[in-house]
DNA sequence: AAGCTTCGCAACCGCTCTACA
DNA sequence: CTGTAGAGCGGTTGCGAAGCT
């Protein structure tokens, strides 16, 4: 480090070890904080910010000088993974260590290791697509809309209860499958037992009364995630599904909800 | 042994955010 | 609302040590 003054006659660089002994007698005495007020306390020819960088970075005595455990380097690559560049962020889940300390060793060791992940997980990818064209995707069968006569007991809201009837349905091909090929239809009956569906028999048409195409959305609407989860749980798939951006703006907001998450991950 | 290159890390710089008058 | 100062953060720099030729 080059031991020269800033224009205002601060002294820059290294520093030396009768530095650090006034700053630290200096942070015991009058404690953390007020930067601006350090240097002239501890008799210091040194600016606020360097002060404030070496306690944070070499002084503190609660920075954990020894070297990172494998378990420290995972949970860093992880850390990174999920918050990218936030060293500070990090370096709050890592005891002991600085944002300082975080950054430069991503930067010495971690970088290369977690580039070369990526192109692993890349290469892993590209196979996974080879396979796939080798293997001809199955053809999915979805039942398609049904149409009701106009006194259908469904549509004047007369139906009493459901039961697995027997029906066709005309799939996607044009075959018509029968009941034994549908997994569990459920089709409205009257409260005679008979079955209000008819067989769809015309193209998928605007006036059709696309009810069969309807259930299957209300289904996945009204019996999707939030039915299955608590209200605690659907909080944080929420979160995750906001968190991957952290060019995020309103990322300082979520950190309250990272912490409560990585509660539950440890 | 000398010169060169690479690595690790402390420190600096410039910017943003926040509080306050 | 605006300007200012303090605090903090991430990117970058550059020195010294270690390794290599």
């Amino acid at each position: 480090m080059e031991k020269s003054k800033t224009r205002s006659g601060v002294r820059k660089g290294a520093w030396t070890y009768e530095e650090d002994k006034l700053l630290k007698s200096c942070i015991r005495k009058y404690g953390k904080g007020k930067w601006h007020l350090v240097p002239q306390r501890a008799g210091l020819n040194r600016c606020r910010k360097s002060c404030r960088l070496r306690w944070l970075n070499y002084l503190n005595p609660t920075i954990n000088k020894e070297s990172l455990s494998d378990d420290e380097v995972d949970m860093m690559l992880r850390l990174h993974k999920l918050l990218g560049n936030r060293w500070s962020l990090i370096a709050a889940r890592l005891p002991g260590r600085t944002s300082n300390y975080v950054k430069n060793y991503w930067h010495t060791h971690l970088r290369k290791k977690a580039i070369s992940r990526k192109l692993e997980e890349e290469e892993e990818n590209k196979e996974k697509e080879k396979l796939k064209e080798t293997i001809k995707p199955h053809e999915i069968i979805k039942p398609k809309a049904r149409t009701f006569s106009a006194n259908s007991p469904w549509l004047n809201r007369k139906c009493i209860n459901f039961k697995t009837p027997i029906v066709t349905v005309s799939t996607k091909d044009g075959t018509v499958a029968k009941d034994s090929d549908i997994e569990n239809p459920m089709i409205p009956i009257n409260s005679d037992g008979d079955c209000a569906a008819q067989p769809y028999t015309g193209n998928y048409t605007t006036s059709s009364a696309m009810w069969w195409e309807n259930l299957l959305n209300v289904s996945n609407d009204k019996i999707g995630l939030c039915s299955l989860l608590q209200e605690e749980d659907s909080k944080y798939v929420n979160f995750l599904s906001e968190v991957p951006n952290v060019n995020d703006g309103n990322w300082n907001s979520k950190i309250y909800e990272f912490e409560s998450i990585l509660d539950i991950l440890n």
